[in-house]
RNA sequence: GGGCGAGUGGCGGAAUAGGCAGACGCGCUGGCUUCAGGUGCCAGUGUCCUUCGGGACGUGGGGGUUCAAGUCCCCCCUCGCCCACCA
């Protein structure tokens, strides 16, 4: 059947028509079309200066508009049909916008480096550069067919030479800034340097350990604490090992049951030296500037709960040994903490554990151990191995052992128990935190395992017993303060806010606490010790400290070595370390440099950069992708991205991507942003100002008896019911792709239909935003389209034109220009769906009213330049067969008349208690009176009024008449 | 457990700002064309009833506001996504 249809129509003369638009001609179009608009160079886009200025006479008057797709990673399976969804939606908005007069640049590049390649490259020995050169080139020939008009000039990949070096200078900017508080942006360290030296700026704290005088500490001792403020620098802190992958993985890539994103292998926590970046610095500015985007409330709900802000206090409070500070969103029930609770990472543990149990200790606090030493030890090792899927299970029963120890409650100077219990994360606040029994669902839960007494400190609501102990939950709402006072302070009668406002200014004032703001955001892990990606531009000295590579001597190349894989242990072995491919490049590893002391040897970071890297930035890139002297110039930058007005923080104007990416991909871009921003390399504070996410493209897959997925493809439908060889299988829907055997590729439908056809139908199926189902059968609805526009322009047979040049009937024109309303509004709005349902109906109308042909060119130009944006190869040829010799691409897109867009006479349905009982032919803007006139005197209306008693009139003009008959 | 979003014919989906529910397409039914079939063309197609005039019902379920509710309010159900012991 596809060999036939790939034939020209000739072959089957006799049964299709010579010009009829079949598959065939439409892959001799799209092909002719696609092979003209590179050669004219039909979407480049001017820049306003540099070498990419080509043409900018020509547009430096239209507004410039920025259409940006999440790029893909260029996966060796190709693309099936669901990939390309956001592709065309993007490509739809810019051909439209285009026409409409805006200077559009739409690009498409590839986020190559990665583990597929990398794995495949230690499946088979060949180099993953291979590999990924021939699968970008292979995604680039199918995104060509498709008939995206991309400007080819901006195509870059995150693994080219040309772009990595970009991505290391970038980090060396980070590497080469700290965070300046008080001017709230980062800084070049150059200045903390200056500052620090010149004794106007103290170290931040917890920078200098010893505390001394900057002029008393050692050269390597200044480097240290100027390290410390960087805002990428090397931590010794648990990360996230992996085994299974040989790498550690930042928060992000580990899942809610503690396995790696990627592979699905156990992860565990182990302190390792990795590199981070200070995003936390910006979490205060990736909050509040998410007000100057366009974006949904889901995602930028996503963001501001991935970041996590809280607004409590820190609390200290003293034990025999060191005081413990503890963080609280709720410190008005100060006066309620019964107990105290570390983390079983405290870094404090040892030191406060007491030597023996207190007499008379309750049993269940001591976990059966002779001492709370052996009883802490005991359960920070169980702690350490038990899964973090174990861990999180939030309705897990409470655990936690006695420390032996006391802690003084600062406003009652009442001692109370510490404990230590993984319900407590090391990872947020301060790893410690005063237990409120009374007022938090933990803490009770705990406290009735425990036997520890619960006090309420905030009023319940009426029905609760005044005795907390016989409480079932814990109160968490607000209410006035009950037993909170001391000599000093009562918060007794207060609201929660009150009451808060009013302790954590006592405690200030003794210096027991002061207000504090806390983050779930943790810093960014940012080294992976895998081959595939980015080298830092890092050398390390023989005092271990690391040292950036000049700008000069970027790029740091990738090594070619013979092993690319990390080094890998078995999948739950958590006492293995990492060990980075690229420490095994010996001769690379070594380097000889003159940093300006004279050449030296050192040792080159063999760790690489995570695949976010080259997204952080690449929209950047597209911008001026051969600028050998900078990243982008700034000029350019300003002109694509710039603000556009006051209060808004720039970006692209269109960016279009998977859901997916709500939190990773986004946050870690804007931060980066953000930072060059801050050091004055961009005009735009935030990237992607409008961000709009696709819907995914689902198909029928099937699982036979024993649940595992057969070939879609294979299975026959009877019934209803679905068969797959003997057997009968179940049909679900899900996400096309390879696992669940249901891909279909876009190679099958250009075959059967052409390039055109799939994009309408993708576009047909739903809003943009929307997941659709994939049904290869329903695809013949657009693809008719496409015949019946062409069969009212050309004759099937000749192939002549069947246009006519006389003027069209009113009401053909009203319909015409009500359709360029409906689909002009269809296009701005990414529901091209109603668009396509508007120039059916458009085209509808004219093959009733011109069945032997005849329509009016004034008419069928119009319809052909609404088309275009949508199926531009046939939009193109049908504009060349009418008589025009340049593309249709910078046509102005037809503006409807408003005087053409209302109607002399309207129907108007007439109900009666708002039931519709009749429609009436009434001429335009007549008064209510005159509408209720017009009704009565209508015969049927009359009749049906006839009897009843009329209470109530409601006319709208233009719209309805009702009658409420009593 | 918390948060967000969505439920409209057999299917995908339309429906300005509360005003004719089901546009457009698939599928299905009948017919035309054709050497049989197709990705050609035409007509019909929400459900039920009907004396063929029409009538009743109908946007997940239940209540409410209104002359009028797919749309607004309250309660419930189902599905999807995100987060998940974050003090």
């Amino acid at each position: 059947m596809r060999a036939e249809s790939s034939e020209p129509n000739a072959a089957r003369e006799g049964t299709i028509p010579a010009h009829r638009y079949t598959a065939a001609l439409a892959t001799t179009i799209e092909t002719r079309w696609q092979d003209r608009w590179e050669a004219e160079g039909t979407f480049l886009a001017p820049n306003p200066t540099g070498p990419l200025a080509t043409g900018f006479e020509r547009v430096k008057d239209k507004p410039k508009l920025y259409v940006l797709d999440m790029f893909p990673y260029p996966s060796g399976k190709g693309l099936h049909v669901g990939h390309p969804l956001g592709f065309i939606g993007t490509d739809v908005y810019a051909r439209y916008k285009r026409m409409t007069g805006h200077n559009v640049i739409h690009a498409m590049g590839y986020d190559a480096f990665g583990l597929p390649a990398e794995q495949y490259a230690v499946e088979t020995g060949q180099h993953p550069r291979v590999t990924t050169d021939a699968n970008v080139a292979n995604m680039r020939r199918q995104l060509r067919r498709l008939g995206l008009g991309h400007d080819p000039r901006r195509s870059v990949a995150t693994t080219d030479v040309a772009f990595y070096k970009w991505t290391q200078w970038i980090f060396l900017q980070v590497f080469n800034s700290w965070y300046d508080h008080e001017a709230d942006r980062a800084r070049p360290i150059a200045e903390l340097e200056a500052e620090l030296a010149a004794g106007t700026r103290q170290p931040a704290s917890g920078t200098n350990p010893g505390d001394a005088p900057w002029a008393e500490l050692a050269a390597i001792e200044r480097r240290k604490v100027v390290d410390a403020h960087r805002l990428a620098y090397l931590h010794e802190a648990p990360v996230n090992w992996c085994p299974g992958l040989g790498t550690v993985l930042s928060n992000e890539e580990v899942t809610a049951d503690g396995r790696s994103d990627r592979g699905n292998f156990p992860v565990f926590r182990r302190p390792l030296k990795q590199w981070m970046m200070r995003i936390t610095a910006y979490a205060d500015r990736l909050i509040d500037d998410l007000d100057l985007l366009d974006w949904t409330e889901s995602i930028k709900l996503m963001q501001r709960n991935w970041i996590g802000r809280s607004e409590g206090a820190q609390v200290r409070f003293t034990t025999d040994a060191d005081d413990i500070v503890v963080f609280t969103t709720r410190p008005d029930t100060l006066f309620g903490a019964t107990y105290m609770v570390l983390a079983p990472e405290h870094p404090l543990l040892d030191a406060i554990v007491a030597d023996a149990w207190p007499e008379g200790v309750d049993q269940r606090w001591t976990n059966g151990a002779a001492s709370p030493k052996e009883a802490v030890e005991t359960y920070r090792a169980q702690a350490g191995t038990r899964s973090e899927l174990d861990r999180q299970a939030a309705d897990r029963e409470k655990t936690g052992v006695f420390t032996g120890a006391m802690a003084i409650n600062p406003v009652n100077l009442e001692p109370i128990p510490i404990f230590v219990a993984d319900y407590v994360l090391i990872g947020y606040g301060t790893g410690a935190i005063m237990a409120v029994p009374a007022h938090d669902q933990r803490d009770f839960a705990f406290a009735r395992a425990f036997g520890l007494p619960v006090t309420a400190v905030v009023a319940p609501p009426e029905g609760w017993s005044p005795d907390a102990e016989q409480w079932d939950d814990a109160w968490t709402g607000d209410g006035a303060g009950i037993n909170s006072a001391n000599d000093e302070v009562t918060l007794n009668g207060l609201a929660v806010l009150d009451a808060k406002a009013t302790i954590t200014a006592w405690l200030e004032e003794r210096g027991s606490g002061q207000p504090t703001v806390t983050y779930k955001l943790r810093d960014w892990l940012f080294s992976r010790q895998r081959y595939w990606g980015e080298p830092f531009p890092i050398v390390y000295d023989e005092d271990d400290l690391p040292i950036a590579v000049p700008d000069s001597e970027l790029p740091v190349l990738l090594p070619d070595i013979a092993d690319y894989s990390p080094k890998q242990y078995d999948i739950d072995d958590n006492t293995s370390a990492p060990e980075p491919p690229l420490g095994r490049a010996a001769e690379w590893v070594e380097v000889t440099l003159d940093l300006g002391d004279g050449p030296k040897v050192y040792r080159r970071e063999v760790n690489t950069m995570p695949q976010w890297a080259g997204s952080c930035w690449y929209e950047l890139r597209y911008l001026d992708p051969t600028n050998e002297n900078a990243f982008v110039d700034p000029e350019v930058e300003r002109y694509w991205m710039g603000p556009q007005s006051e209060g808004d923080g720039g970006g692209v104007d269109l960016y279009v991507g998977g859901v997916e990416h709500a939190v990773l991909h986004l946050l870690y871009s804007r931060f980066w942003h953000k930072v060059l921003f801050d050091l004055g390399h961009l005009s735009s504070k935030e990237p992607y100002r409008r961000l709009f996410n696709q819907g995914m493209v689902q198909a029928a897959a099937y699982t036979d008896e024993r649940g595992i997925h057969v070939p879609a493809t294979e299975v026959r439908e009877s019934d209803g019911r679905f068969f797959h060889g003997a057997g009968e299988v179940q049909r679900h829907f899900g996400k096309m792709g390879k696992s669940l055997k249901n891909s279909v590729t876009p190679d099958e439908i250009f075959e059967d239909f052409g390039a055109d056809t799939l994009r309408l139908y993708e576009m047909f199926t739903g809003p943009l935003d929307q997941s659709r189902p994939w049904d290869t059968k329903a695809i013949v609805g657009v693809f008719r389209l496409l015949q019946r526009i062409w069969r009212n322009i050309l004759d099937e047979d000749t192939g002549l034109l069947r246009v006519a040049d006389t003027p069209a009937d009113d009401a053909t024109r009203r319909i015409l220009h009500k359709s360029i309303d409906a689909v002009r509004d269809g296009m701005e709005t990414l529901r091209f769906n109603t668009s396509i349902a508007r120039i059916t109906e458009l085209n509808n109308h004219l093959t009733a009213q011109f069945p032997e042909g005849g329509a009016p060119r004034e008419v069928i130009e119009p319809l052909v330049l609404l088309l275009a944006p949508l199926a531009p190869h046939a939009a193109e040829e049908l504009w060349s067969r009418l008589g025009h010799s340049g593309s249709l691409a910078w046509e102005p897109f037809p503006e409807a008349d408003p005087a053409l867009l209302v109607d002399d006479a309207v129907e108007i349905p007439v109900q009666i208690n708002g039931k519709l009982r009749a429609r009436l032919t009434m001429p335009l803007g007549l008064a209510p009176n005159e509408l209720e006139d017009a009704a009565r005197n209508d015969a049927k209306v009359a009749e049906l009024l006839s009897g009843a008693t009329v209470r109530k009139v409601i006319a709208v003009p233009d719209k309805l008449i009702n009658f409420v008959v009593g």
